[in-house]
RNA sequence: GCAGUCGGACGGUCUGUCGCUGUUACCCAAAGAGGUAAAAGAGGAAAGUCCGGGCAGCGCAGAGCAUUCCACUUCCUAACAGAAAGCUGUCUGCGAAGGCAGAGUAACGCAGAAGAAAAUAACCGCCCGCAAGGGUAAGGGUGAGAAGGUGGGGCAAGAGCCCACCAGUCGUAUAGCGAUAUACGGGCUGUGCGUCUUGGGAGCUGCAAGUUCAUGUAAACCGACGUUCGAGGGUUGCUCGCCCGAGUCGGAGGGUAGAACGCUUUAGCCGUAUGGUGACAUACGGUAUAGAUGAAUGACAGACAUCCCGUAAGGGAUACAGAACCCGGCUUACAGGCCGACUGCUACU
Protein backbone atom coordinates (compact mmCIF):
# COMPACT_ATOMS: atom_id res chain seq x y z
CA UNK A 1 0.00 0.00 0.00
CA UNK A 2 1.58 3.29 -1.17
CA UNK A 3 1.60 6.18 1.56
CA UNK A 4 -0.01 9.54 0.75
CA UNK A 5 2.93 11.65 0.52
CA UNK A 6 1.43 15.09 1.80
CA UNK A 7 0.57 13.39 5.25
CA UNK A 8 1.38 14.80 8.68
CA UNK A 9 0.23 12.68 11.17
CA UNK A 10 0.81 13.32 14.86
CA UNK A 11 3.51 11.40 15.31
CA UNK A 12 5.77 13.47 13.07
CA UNK A 13 5.47 16.40 15.75
CA UNK A 14 8.19 16.95 18.04
CA UNK A 15 7.54 16.17 21.59
CA UNK A 16 10.55 14.57 23.36
CA UNK A 17 11.71 17.91 26.00
CA UNK A 18 15.12 16.59 25.92
CA UNK A 19 15.41 16.56 21.98
CA UNK A 20 14.14 20.34 22.14
CA UNK A 21 16.27 21.40 24.91
CA UNK A 22 19.01 19.82 22.84
CA UNK A 23 17.51 21.75 19.69
CA UNK A 24 17.71 25.17 21.33
CA UNK A 25 20.97 24.52 23.04
CA UNK A 26 23.12 23.24 20.03
CA UNK A 27 20.90 23.42 17.12
CA UNK A 28 21.93 25.24 14.14
CA UNK A 29 19.71 27.61 12.25
CA UNK A 30 18.59 28.65 8.54
CA UNK A 31 16.21 31.58 7.73
CA UNK A 32 14.24 32.61 5.37
CA UNK A 33 12.42 35.32 5.89
CA UNK A 34 9.29 35.47 8.28
CA UNK A 35 10.93 31.72 9.18
CA UNK A 36 13.82 30.77 11.18
CA UNK A 37 14.60 27.18 11.68
CA UNK A 38 16.53 25.59 14.14
CA UNK A 39 17.59 22.14 13.53
CA UNK A 40 19.53 19.37 14.75
CA UNK A 41 21.00 15.97 13.09
CA UNK A 42 20.02 13.05 14.86
CA UNK A 43 21.64 9.61 14.57
CA UNK A 44 19.05 6.83 12.98
CA UNK A 45 16.84 5.86 16.37
CA UNK A 46 13.99 2.83 15.23
CA UNK A 47 11.33 5.16 16.87
CA UNK A 48 11.92 8.62 15.99
CA UNK A 49 10.29 9.29 12.01
CA UNK A 50 12.38 10.46 9.55
CA UNK A 51 12.05 14.49 10.55
CA UNK A 52 10.25 15.18 13.84
CA UNK A 53 8.71 19.35 13.32
CA UNK A 54 8.11 21.77 16.11
CA UNK A 55 5.90 25.01 14.88
CA UNK A 56 6.20 28.30 17.35
CA UNK A 57 4.52 30.99 17.24
CA UNK A 58 5.84 33.38 20.33
CA UNK A 59 3.32 34.79 22.61
CA UNK A 60 5.35 38.40 22.28
CA UNK A 61 4.49 38.83 18.64
CA UNK A 62 0.65 37.69 18.68
CA UNK A 63 -1.29 38.66 21.52
CA UNK A 64 -3.82 36.73 20.81
CA UNK A 65 -4.85 32.72 20.34
CA UNK A 66 -6.75 32.91 17.76
CA UNK A 67 -3.60 34.74 15.71
CA UNK A 68 -1.43 32.00 16.77
CA UNK A 69 -3.14 29.66 15.93
CA UNK A 70 -3.99 30.94 12.26
CA UNK A 71 -0.19 31.34 11.73
CA UNK A 72 0.55 27.62 13.28
CA UNK A 73 -1.94 25.89 10.47
CA UNK A 74 -0.26 28.06 7.64
CA UNK A 75 3.27 27.01 8.36
CA UNK A 76 1.73 23.31 9.28
CA UNK A 77 0.32 23.68 5.99
CA UNK A 78 2.43 25.05 3.90
CA UNK A 79 5.09 22.13 5.44
CA UNK A 80 2.50 19.65 4.53
CA UNK A 81 2.51 19.99 1.25
CA UNK A 82 6.32 20.87 0.61
CA UNK A 83 7.94 18.18 2.85
CA UNK A 84 7.46 15.41 0.46
CA UNK A 85 10.74 16.29 -1.53
CA UNK A 86 12.76 17.14 1.37
CA UNK A 87 12.18 14.26 3.20
CA UNK A 88 13.29 11.63 0.31
CA UNK A 89 16.90 14.25 0.42
CA UNK A 90 17.42 13.17 4.10
CA UNK A 91 16.34 9.87 3.91
CA UNK A 92 18.59 8.96 1.39
CA UNK A 93 21.59 10.48 2.82
CA UNK A 94 21.07 8.06 6.03
CA UNK A 95 20.12 11.01 8.53
CA UNK A 96 17.55 11.86 10.71
CA UNK A 97 16.38 15.52 11.54
CA UNK A 98 14.29 17.73 14.14
CA UNK A 99 13.53 21.31 13.31
CA UNK A 100 11.47 23.72 15.56
CA UNK A 101 10.58 26.10 12.80
CA UNK A 102 9.95 30.02 14.47
CA UNK A 103 7.87 32.77 13.11
CA UNK A 104 9.39 36.08 13.00
CA UNK A 105 7.23 38.69 12.00
CA UNK A 106 4.97 40.62 13.84
CA UNK A 107 2.41 40.11 10.95
CA UNK A 108 0.46 37.30 9.84
CA UNK A 109 1.19 35.84 6.64
CA UNK A 110 -0.78 34.81 3.52
CA UNK A 111 -0.25 31.06 2.66
CA UNK A 112 0.68 31.47 -0.15
CA UNK A 113 3.61 33.55 0.46
CA UNK A 114 4.84 31.28 3.33
CA UNK A 115 4.46 28.09 0.97
CA UNK A 116 6.55 30.09 -1.34
CA UNK A 117 9.01 30.79 1.73
CA UNK A 118 9.15 27.60 3.15
CA UNK A 119 10.51 26.24 0.12
CA UNK A 120 13.12 28.28 0.40
CA UNK A 121 13.96 27.44 3.91
CA UNK A 122 13.79 23.84 3.10
CA UNK A 123 15.98 24.09 0.75
CA UNK A 124 18.26 26.12 2.75
CA UNK A 125 18.34 23.73 5.88
CA UNK A 126 19.20 20.80 2.90
CA UNK A 127 22.32 22.72 1.83
CA UNK A 128 23.20 23.23 5.68
CA UNK A 129 22.89 19.60 6.19
CA UNK A 130 24.48 18.11 3.24
CA UNK A 131 27.71 20.24 3.86
CA UNK A 132 28.15 18.55 7.78
C1' G B 1 -43.30 56.41 9.91
C1' C B 2 -39.00 58.44 12.74
C1' A B 3 -36.18 58.63 17.28
C1' G B 4 -35.42 56.03 21.75
C1' U B 5 -35.69 52.79 26.64
C1' C B 6 -35.77 47.92 28.76
C1' G B 7 -35.74 42.62 28.23
C1' G B 8 -34.88 38.14 25.31
C1' A B 9 -32.69 35.17 21.55
C1' C B 10 -29.09 34.71 17.31
C1' G B 11 -24.33 35.61 15.59
C1' G B 12 -23.46 32.65 8.70
C1' U B 13 -25.08 28.15 5.03
C1' C B 14 -23.68 24.58 1.19
C1' U B 15 -20.24 21.87 -2.35
C1' G B 16 -15.37 20.03 -3.98
C1' U B 17 -9.87 18.78 -3.28
C1' C B 18 -5.91 17.89 0.26
C1' G B 19 -5.21 17.25 5.68
C1' C B 20 -5.66 16.86 11.63
C1' U B 21 -7.82 14.56 16.60
C1' G B 22 -9.75 10.83 19.46
C1' U B 23 -13.94 6.94 18.87
C1' U B 24 -16.22 2.59 16.50
C1' A B 25 -16.07 -1.34 12.72
C1' C B 26 -13.16 -4.05 9.37
C1' C B 27 -8.23 -5.41 6.94
C1' C B 28 -2.87 -6.69 7.25
C1' A B 29 0.46 -8.42 11.03
C1' A B 30 3.98 -12.70 15.88
C1' A B 31 3.49 -7.90 18.19
C1' G B 32 3.95 -2.81 17.52
C1' A B 33 3.62 0.61 13.76
C1' G B 34 0.09 0.84 9.65
C1' G B 35 -4.34 0.88 6.04
C1' U B 36 -9.80 1.51 4.73
C1' A B 37 -14.64 3.17 6.05
C1' A B 38 -18.33 5.58 9.12
C1' A B 39 -20.48 9.13 12.29
C1' A B 40 -18.49 13.24 15.49
C1' G B 41 -15.15 17.45 16.55
C1' A B 42 -14.75 25.65 19.87
C1' G B 43 -17.98 30.16 22.26
C1' G B 44 -21.72 33.73 23.61
C1' A B 45 -18.50 35.50 25.44
C1' A B 46 -14.46 29.44 24.98
C1' A B 47 -11.54 35.84 26.90
C1' G B 48 -10.14 38.63 31.70
C1' U B 49 -9.14 34.94 35.85
C1' C B 50 -12.67 39.03 39.50
C1' C B 51 -16.27 36.13 42.95
C1' G B 52 -19.01 31.45 44.42
C1' G B 53 -19.49 26.11 44.40
C1' G B 54 -18.63 20.83 42.97
C1' C B 55 -14.45 17.57 42.98
C1' A B 56 -9.37 16.14 44.98
C1' G B 57 -5.32 15.93 48.54
C1' C B 58 -3.65 17.43 53.22
C1' G B 59 -5.45 19.05 58.01
C1' C B 60 -9.12 19.23 62.01
C1' A B 61 -9.90 17.29 71.01
C1' G B 62 -10.53 22.23 72.61
C1' A B 63 -10.09 27.61 74.29
C1' G B 64 -8.61 32.69 73.68
C1' C B 65 -6.67 36.65 70.75
C1' A B 66 -5.65 38.56 66.09
C1' U B 67 -6.54 38.92 60.72
C1' U B 68 -9.85 39.30 56.75
C1' C B 69 -14.59 39.49 53.87
C1' C B 70 -19.83 40.96 53.75
C1' A B 71 -23.76 44.88 55.37
C1' C B 72 -31.42 48.86 53.28
C1' U B 73 -35.67 44.79 53.12
C1' U B 74 -37.85 40.31 51.55
C1' C B 75 -36.79 36.42 48.49
C1' C B 76 -33.99 32.66 44.92
C1' U B 77 -30.00 29.30 44.88
C1' A B 78 -25.46 23.98 45.85
C1' A B 79 -23.26 28.72 46.80
C1' C B 80 -21.99 33.82 45.93
C1' A B 81 -19.38 39.91 46.34
C1' G B 82 -24.64 37.02 41.85
C1' A B 83 -30.06 37.12 40.35
C1' A B 84 -35.42 38.64 41.39
C1' A B 85 -39.14 41.80 43.55
C1' G B 86 -39.32 46.07 46.36
C1' C B 87 -37.74 50.52 50.01
C1' U B 88 -35.11 55.38 51.08
C1' G B 89 -32.02 59.42 49.39
C1' U B 90 -29.78 61.74 45.28
C1' C B 91 -28.43 62.81 40.12
C1' U B 92 -29.54 62.52 34.54
C1' G B 93 -33.57 62.41 30.90
C1' C B 94 -39.82 65.75 28.07
C1' G B 95 -40.60 60.46 28.90
C1' A B 96 -40.15 54.94 28.83
C1' A B 97 -36.07 54.41 32.09
C1' G B 98 -31.08 54.58 33.95
C1' G B 99 -26.65 55.80 37.24
C1' C B 100 -24.78 56.30 42.27
C1' A B 101 -25.25 55.62 47.71
C1' G B 102 -27.60 52.78 51.85
C1' A B 103 -25.92 48.33 59.44
C1' G B 104 -24.82 51.64 64.02
C1' U B 105 -22.66 56.43 65.95
C1' A B 106 -21.82 55.69 72.56
C1' A B 107 -16.51 56.94 72.76
C1' C B 108 -11.86 58.80 70.55
C1' G B 109 -9.29 61.15 66.57
C1' C B 110 -8.82 63.88 61.97
C1' A B 111 -10.41 68.05 58.47
C1' G B 112 -7.41 73.60 57.75
C1' A B 113 -2.23 77.99 53.28
C1' A B 114 -10.38 78.73 53.79
C1' G B 115 -12.96 81.29 57.73
C1' A B 116 -13.94 85.66 63.36
C1' A B 117 -15.70 80.89 64.76
C1' A B 118 -15.80 73.62 63.00
C1' A B 119 -19.03 73.25 68.93
C1' U B 120 -19.98 74.95 76.05
C1' A B 121 -18.73 80.22 68.66
C1' A B 122 -18.97 87.31 68.85
C1' C B 123 -14.30 89.54 63.85
C1' C B 124 -17.51 93.20 61.49
C1' G B 125 -22.56 94.43 62.31
C1' C B 126 -27.16 95.20 65.54
C1' C B 127 -29.03 96.43 70.68
C1' C B 128 -28.51 98.18 76.05
C1' G B 129 -25.03 101.28 78.61
C1' C B 130 -21.71 107.83 80.06
C1' A B 131 -18.14 104.10 80.37
C1' A B 132 -16.40 99.45 81.89
C1' G B 133 -19.00 95.76 80.37
C1' G B 134 -23.09 92.93 78.75
C1' G B 135 -26.93 90.91 75.24
C1' U B 136 -27.45 88.94 70.24
C1' A B 137 -26.68 83.85 65.22
C1' A B 138 -31.27 88.14 61.83
C1' G B 139 -27.08 90.42 57.83
C1' G B 140 -21.45 89.77 55.98
C1' G B 141 -17.43 86.83 53.54
C1' U B 142 -15.13 81.15 53.92
C1' G B 143 -16.49 76.21 53.33
C1' A B 144 -18.96 69.96 51.31
C1' G B 145 -21.06 71.54 56.15
C1' A B 146 -22.05 77.68 60.13
C1' A B 147 -26.01 75.85 65.02
C1' G B 148 -32.96 72.64 61.09
C1' G B 149 -35.43 75.81 56.32
C1' U B 150 -39.20 79.64 54.77
C1' G B 151 -42.76 83.16 56.41
C1' G B 152 -45.10 85.66 60.46
C1' G B 153 -45.45 87.12 65.58
C1' G B 154 -42.35 88.75 69.34
C1' C B 155 -38.16 91.72 71.25
C1' A B 156 -33.93 96.99 73.35
C1' A B 157 -31.76 94.06 69.40
C1' G B 158 -32.43 89.01 68.71
C1' A B 159 -33.08 83.79 69.15
C1' G B 160 -37.94 77.27 68.31
C1' C B 161 -38.77 82.37 72.49
C1' C B 162 -43.98 81.48 70.20
C1' C B 163 -47.01 80.07 65.72
C1' A B 164 -47.94 77.98 60.50
C1' C B 165 -45.98 74.96 56.69
C1' C B 166 -41.78 71.88 55.31
C1' A B 167 -37.26 68.47 56.47
C1' G B 168 -35.08 65.29 60.24
C1' U B 169 -35.64 62.51 64.83
C1' C B 170 -38.31 59.78 68.91
C1' G B 171 -43.18 57.75 70.57
C1' U B 172 -48.14 55.88 69.46
C1' A B 173 -51.82 54.17 65.89
C1' U B 174 -52.92 52.16 61.03
C1' A B 175 -51.13 49.44 56.36
C1' G B 176 -47.25 46.02 54.91
C1' C B 177 -43.70 39.45 56.08
C1' G B 178 -40.24 43.60 55.98
C1' A B 179 -37.16 47.94 54.45
C1' U B 180 -40.78 51.72 54.87
C1' A B 181 -45.38 54.78 54.13
C1' U B 182 -49.44 57.71 56.23
C1' A B 183 -51.72 60.20 60.49
C1' C B 184 -51.33 62.27 65.38
C1' G B 185 -48.23 63.82 69.36
C1' G B 186 -43.44 65.11 72.00
C1' G B 187 -38.64 67.01 72.39
C1' C B 188 -36.13 71.11 69.67
C1' U B 189 -32.06 69.16 65.64
C1' G B 190 -24.19 70.50 62.45
C1' U B 191 -21.04 67.82 58.03
C1' G B 192 -17.63 64.18 56.04
C1' C B 193 -14.00 60.43 57.02
C1' G B 194 -11.30 56.97 60.07
C1' U B 195 -10.74 54.09 64.49
C1' C B 196 -14.51 51.71 66.74
C1' U B 197 -19.36 49.02 67.79
C1' U B 198 -23.14 45.37 66.18
C1' G B 199 -24.67 41.22 63.25
C1' G B 200 -23.27 37.32 59.70
C1' G B 201 -19.28 34.39 57.51
C1' A B 202 -13.97 32.46 56.30
C1' G B 203 -9.07 25.65 57.39
C1' C B 204 -5.07 25.49 53.42
C1' U B 205 -3.77 24.29 48.53
C1' G B 206 -5.51 23.67 43.48
C1' C B 207 -6.58 18.81 37.95
C1' A B 208 0.89 20.86 37.11
C1' A B 209 -5.07 18.63 42.60
C1' G B 210 -4.63 13.54 43.11
C1' U B 211 -4.39 7.83 41.92
C1' U B 212 -2.01 3.64 39.35
C1' C B 213 1.69 1.51 36.21
C1' A B 214 6.42 1.71 33.69
C1' U B 215 11.76 3.34 33.70
C1' G B 216 15.59 4.15 37.27
C1' U B 217 16.97 3.42 42.28
C1' A B 218 20.25 4.78 47.22
C1' A B 219 18.52 1.78 53.60
C1' A B 220 25.10 4.48 49.32
C1' C B 221 28.63 9.17 50.77
C1' C B 222 29.80 13.80 53.96
C1' G B 223 28.14 17.09 58.04
C1' A B 224 24.79 18.80 62.29
C1' C B 225 21.35 17.65 66.29
C1' G B 226 18.95 13.67 69.08
C1' U B 227 16.36 8.74 71.63
C1' U B 228 12.57 9.99 78.27
C1' C B 229 17.72 15.21 80.76
C1' G B 230 13.17 14.41 74.04
C1' A B 231 16.10 16.04 68.20
C1' G B 232 12.22 17.05 65.36
C1' G B 233 7.14 17.22 63.69
C1' G B 234 1.53 18.08 63.65
C1' U B 235 -2.28 21.28 65.55
C1' U B 236 -4.96 27.94 59.99
C1' G B 237 -1.57 33.68 61.72
C1' C B 238 -0.20 33.92 67.22
C1' U B 239 -0.69 32.15 72.42
C1' C B 240 -2.30 28.42 75.70
C1' G B 241 -3.43 23.58 75.65
C1' C B 242 -3.19 18.84 73.25
C1' C B 243 -1.01 14.95 70.21
C1' C B 244 2.90 12.05 67.59
C1' G B 245 7.79 10.85 68.48
C1' A B 246 13.36 7.73 66.85
C1' G B 247 14.88 9.58 63.79
C1' U B 248 15.18 14.58 61.62
C1' C B 249 17.63 18.48 58.89
C1' G B 250 21.39 20.14 55.47
C1' G B 251 25.25 19.28 51.59
C1' A B 252 27.16 16.96 47.33
C1' G B 253 25.84 13.68 43.52
C1' G B 254 22.45 10.63 40.49
C1' G B 255 17.64 9.04 38.00
C1' U B 256 12.82 9.97 35.59
C1' A B 257 10.39 13.82 32.98
C1' G B 258 6.65 8.20 29.46
C1' A B 259 1.59 5.83 29.66
C1' A B 260 -3.33 5.18 31.82
C1' C B 261 -7.10 6.99 35.14
C1' G B 262 -8.96 11.85 36.85
C1' C B 263 -11.82 13.47 31.74
C1' U B 264 -16.63 14.46 30.48
C1' U B 265 -23.86 11.97 32.18
C1' U B 266 -24.06 16.40 34.18
C1' A B 267 -26.73 21.64 40.10
C1' G B 268 -26.76 18.61 31.79
C1' C B 269 -29.83 20.37 27.58
C1' C B 270 -34.87 20.82 25.19
C1' G B 271 -40.24 20.84 25.53
C1' U B 272 -45.02 20.86 28.10
C1' A B 273 -47.98 21.59 32.49
C1' U B 274 -48.68 23.65 37.42
C1' G B 275 -47.36 27.37 41.33
C1' G B 276 -45.12 32.31 41.90
C1' U B 277 -45.43 39.69 40.13
C1' G B 278 -40.46 37.54 39.43
C1' A B 279 -35.53 35.14 40.07
C1' C B 280 -37.05 30.16 40.38
C1' A B 281 -39.31 25.52 42.02
C1' U B 282 -42.02 20.89 41.17
C1' A B 283 -43.96 17.03 37.92
C1' C B 284 -43.97 14.49 33.28
C1' G B 285 -41.84 13.46 28.50
C1' G B 286 -37.77 13.63 25.15
C1' U B 287 -32.50 13.77 24.18
C1' A B 288 -26.72 12.40 24.37
C1' U B 289 -23.63 16.68 22.14
C1' A B 290 -15.34 18.02 21.68
C1' G B 291 -11.89 15.74 25.14
C1' A B 292 -6.51 17.72 22.86
C1' U B 293 -1.76 17.57 26.13
C1' G B 294 5.05 21.27 22.39
C1' A B 295 -1.75 20.89 22.57
C1' A B 296 -6.71 18.38 16.90
C1' U B 297 -11.25 21.02 15.36
C1' G B 298 -7.69 23.24 9.43
C1' A B 299 -5.94 25.11 4.31
C1' C B 300 -7.45 26.33 -0.59
C1' A B 301 -11.25 27.05 -4.40
C1' G B 302 -16.32 28.03 -5.71
C1' A B 303 -21.57 29.12 -4.89
C1' C B 304 -25.37 31.28 -1.80
C1' A B 305 -27.14 34.57 2.14
C1' U B 306 -27.05 39.48 4.73
C1' C B 307 -25.40 44.55 4.62
C1' C B 308 -22.95 48.92 2.17
C1' C B 309 -21.50 51.83 -2.41
C1' G B 310 -23.08 52.44 -7.60
C1' U B 311 -28.20 54.68 -12.69
C1' A B 312 -25.97 50.14 -14.33
C1' A B 313 -22.12 46.62 -15.40
C1' G B 314 -19.89 45.69 -11.05
C1' G B 315 -17.09 46.47 -6.48
C1' G B 316 -16.56 45.99 -1.21
C1' A B 317 -17.67 44.21 3.81
C1' U B 318 -19.28 39.78 7.12
C1' A B 319 -17.37 41.37 13.94
C1' C B 320 -15.24 40.03 18.80
C1' A B 321 -12.60 36.05 19.30
C1' G B 322 -10.04 29.55 19.96
C1' A B 323 -12.01 24.57 24.84
C1' A B 324 -7.54 22.71 28.65
C1' C B 325 -11.28 19.29 35.36
C1' C B 326 -16.54 20.85 35.42
C1' C B 327 -20.56 24.16 36.66
C1' G B 328 -23.23 29.19 38.48
C1' G B 329 -22.29 34.38 38.04
C1' C B 330 -19.58 39.11 37.22
C1' U B 331 -16.65 42.14 33.91
C1' U B 332 -14.83 43.36 29.25
C1' A B 333 -14.92 42.83 23.37
C1' C B 334 -18.39 42.45 19.26
C1' A B 335 -20.03 43.26 11.96
C1' G B 336 -24.91 42.50 11.35
C1' G B 337 -29.80 41.53 11.80
C1' C B 338 -34.43 39.27 14.69
C1' C B 339 -38.53 39.07 18.57
C1' G B 340 -41.45 41.26 22.66
C1' A B 341 -43.03 45.28 26.04
C1' C B 342 -42.97 50.40 26.61
C1' U B 343 -41.87 56.02 25.75
C1' G B 344 -41.67 60.68 22.86
C1' C B 345 -42.65 63.17 18.22
C1' U B 346 -45.20 63.29 13.56
C1' A B 347 -49.00 61.87 9.88
C1' C B 348 -53.70 59.65 8.82
C1' U B 349 -58.54 57.59 10.26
Amino acid sequence: MEQHPNKFPLREHLKSKSIIEKLYTEGASATAFPLRAVFITLPREQQLPTASILISVAKKRFRHAVDRNLIKRRIREAYRLNKAPFIKEIETDGKKIAIAILYIDNKPGSTDYLKHKMQKLLNNILEKVQKV
